[in-house]
RNA sequence: GCACCCGUAGCUCAACUGGAUAGAGCGUCGGUCUACGAAACCGAAGGCUACAGGUUCGAAUCCUGUCGGGUGUACCA
């Protein structure tokens, strides 16, 4: 099935454009007031502008052509021309049937005119473990990744990479550290020993200048895939990589080792992207630099400012391998769409990039290239979210610690419960505390990590939703529910009561949030319907009786409970946050 | 200097990208459990959308200016 936000912007647009002449919309949205209907068509007051007409008589017109009668009660004109549009119980009725017995897609139709997707998502750097700089780019990546892929309904359509940091002067650093300070052998390296190398490695960095030559040194010979470095090199990036998949398995992210295309990757193809700079005519030396210059960017001193794709000493850039990335997903992964889910602060960067890759000529039709910048994650001080001596706070630490603070709230909630329930439970509520609070909050702005309002089991959060997850569980536990027979029954649904309208025409809004979240690539969209859905239900719950109503109402209101459960754990699932039985 | 992001209830944030009376949560105050799970529900109070102009049927949203905060600004990523 459709949106219906879709099928009514098509049906109204259909009859405007009639009466226009040529194609205009509709511009459908959801009624804000109840009083004002469900959906209310906006698009007749800028026509009737546009036509010298009178807003109020051309909404008339168009009432009197369109064809709505069996999903809408009449449209009421309302205000300066505003056609209001309420759906009738019939109709809901019968969609909602529909999609009772859909459990894949809850009666949301696969989009196929879309093409693939590429979604560069986490990419740490491997030279040291993964911390809290890499948790949204890592959660909100992948959230967008599974959006999309059930919005297009084919999981060949969106390809995840993992552009992890391999190759630059810390890889370097490391390899050397690991040959003249580190104590066990390389194969027996672990991640403790990782760190200690490369905490080592940047003290002397610091310490003394000199050993920058012995860094670059070292950088280069690795770059030229000398032994022992690219041995050493290899070691070092296994150690670190299986952290990190354990790390995205504990997340409950979608990232493995199939999806790691790194820098290391793009190398024999950077001097490619420097020749096809050369033939299109946008490369110039500046200071011996290799740059391309673009009109509308300036230095300080209001001079062109330059991306510069090789420097002077003959090395590349991070430009130069995204430059790369972005041909090898264009013309290899035969992508339509790019994403690209990194911190606001490298906004500038990804603007050149693009802006180059356009003039280039590489980025063909309708590709698009899009940057999904994000704010800082701050600690209770306002500032980057640090330990108290000022490290950086490893992700693996901070998982840890989500799944003990849960604990402790399992243990004093439902003390009964076994201990393998309890442990599920926590990890369940913990990562997903994490998870949901991060992606509940607007994208583009910094957000306090706060572990008491994350796990507070009051207001939008992860633990209500699932809390409501299990509260409806417990109901078809109880009452013993044969769900099977249940949809088989699909076809007695009744709406009656208040309550029970409104949860279902909530519950038949997820096709058009899915949509908008895959256009717009928010995620707090789809957070803020689930906690609609959720208080929907609560209400529901508390004032609608359901095994105590008689036979027909009961099934109904179990019909209706039961499509809400599917809802939150599909729409919780889409942000990679489990759901729990009881908790 | 220039560019980008931002400024909305006491606090944290929404407002479907120009729609009707700007909505939630927390906190505050007041109700609801011998229970389909109170980790919940119901209600109340709380706003000149930083400020000043402009654009139009209509502005938190678009334009201009001012003030305040954040980020970025060539050989790191």
């Amino acid at each position: 099935m459709k949106p219906i936000i879709e099928i009514l912007e098509e049906k109204v647009a259909a009859v405007m454009s009639e009466l226009a002449g040529e194609k205009v919309p509709a511009i459908v949205k959801t009624s804000q007031n109840v009083k004002f209907g469900d959906y209310q068509a906006n698009g007749v007051m800028s026509l009737a502008k546009k036509l010298r007409k009178n807003p109020r008589e051309l909404a008339s017109e168009v009432v009197a052509k369109l064809d709505l009668a069996d999903m809408c009660a009449a449209p009421e004109i309302a205000g300066p021309g505003f056609i209001n549009l309420r759906l009738k119980n019939d109709w809901l009725t019968a969609r909602l049937v529909d999609a009772l017995g859909d459990d894949a897609r809850l009666g949301v139709d696969p989009v196929e005119q879309v093409g693939i997707t590429v979604i560069d998502y986490s990419a740490p750097n491997v030279a040291k473990q993964m911390h809290v700089g890499h948790l949204r780019s890592t959660i909100i990546g992948d959230t967008i990744s599974r959006v999309l892929e059930f919005y297009i309904g084919d999981p060949d359509k969106v390809i995840r990479q993992n552009h992890i940091g391999d190759w630059g002067l810390q890889m370097g650093m490391v390899v050397w550290a690991m040959q003249n300070v580190m104590e066990v052998d390389a194969s027996e390296m672990t991640l403790a020993d990782l760190e200690d190398v490369y905490r080592k490695s940047n003290i002397l960095m610091k310490d003394d200048p000199g050993h920058g030559d012995i860094f670059r040194n070292s950088t280069l010979k690795l770059q030229n895939h000398e032994e022992p470095e690219i041995s050493l090199w290899q070691n070092a990036r296994k150690v670190s990589l299986d952290a990190c998949i354990e790390i995205y398995k504990q997340l409950n992210v979608l990232l493995d080792n199939d999806n790691v295309r790194g820098e290391s990757f793009y190398t024999d193809k950077l001097p490619g992207v420097i020749e096809s700079l050369e033939t299109a005519g946008m490369l110039k030396e500046s200071d011996g630099a290799k740059v391309v210059f673009m009109d509308g960017y300036k230095k300080p001193d209001g001079e062109p400012l330059p991306m510069i794709v090789q420097k002077s000493d003959g090395a590349f850039l991070y430009a130069t391998t995204d430059l790369a990335a972005i041909r090898f997903r264009l013309d290899q992964l035969k992508a339509d769409r790019v994403v690209y889910v990194t911190d606001a602060r490298q906004k500038l960067h990804f603007d050149m990039v693009f802006n180059c890759a356009k003039q280039a000529g590489w980025v063909q039709g309708d590709a698009r290239l899009d940057h999904v910048p994000f704010g800082t994650v701050l600690g209770n001080d306002n500032k980057p979210f640090k330990t108290r001596s000022g490290e950086n706070i490893k992700l693996k630490e901070l998982l840890d610690e989500a799944q003990i603070r849960a604990m402790a709230v399992v243990e004093a909630k439902s003390p009964d419960l076994s201990d393998q329930q309890k442990q599920e439970i926590a990890a369940a509520v913990g990562i997903g505390a994490v998870k949901y609070a991060d992606l509940s909050n607007n994208l583009t702005s910094d957000y306090v990590f706060d572990w008491d309002k994350m796990l507070a089991m009051e207001g939008n959060t992860a633990p209500y939703m699932q809390y409501a997850y299990a509260r409806v569980q417990s109901i078809f536990r109880k009452g013993e529910i044969d769900t099977e027979q249940l949809i088989a029954d699909a076809g007695n649904l009744q709406l009656n009561e208040e309550m029970e309208i409104a949860l279902a025409k909530q519950l038949l809004r997820f096709g058009e949030i899915i949509a908008s979240v895959a256009s717009e690539l928010r995620p707090h969209i789809l957070t803020g319907y689930l906690f609609d859905l959720a208080q929907a239900f609560s209400s529901f719950y508390s004032n609608c009786p359901v095994l105590k109503a008689d036979t027909s109402v009961k099934e109904s209101r179990l019909m209706l409970c039961y499509q809400t459960a599917k809802t939150i754990k599909k729409g919780l699932g889409l942000l990679g946050i489990d759901t729990i039985e009881q908790m």
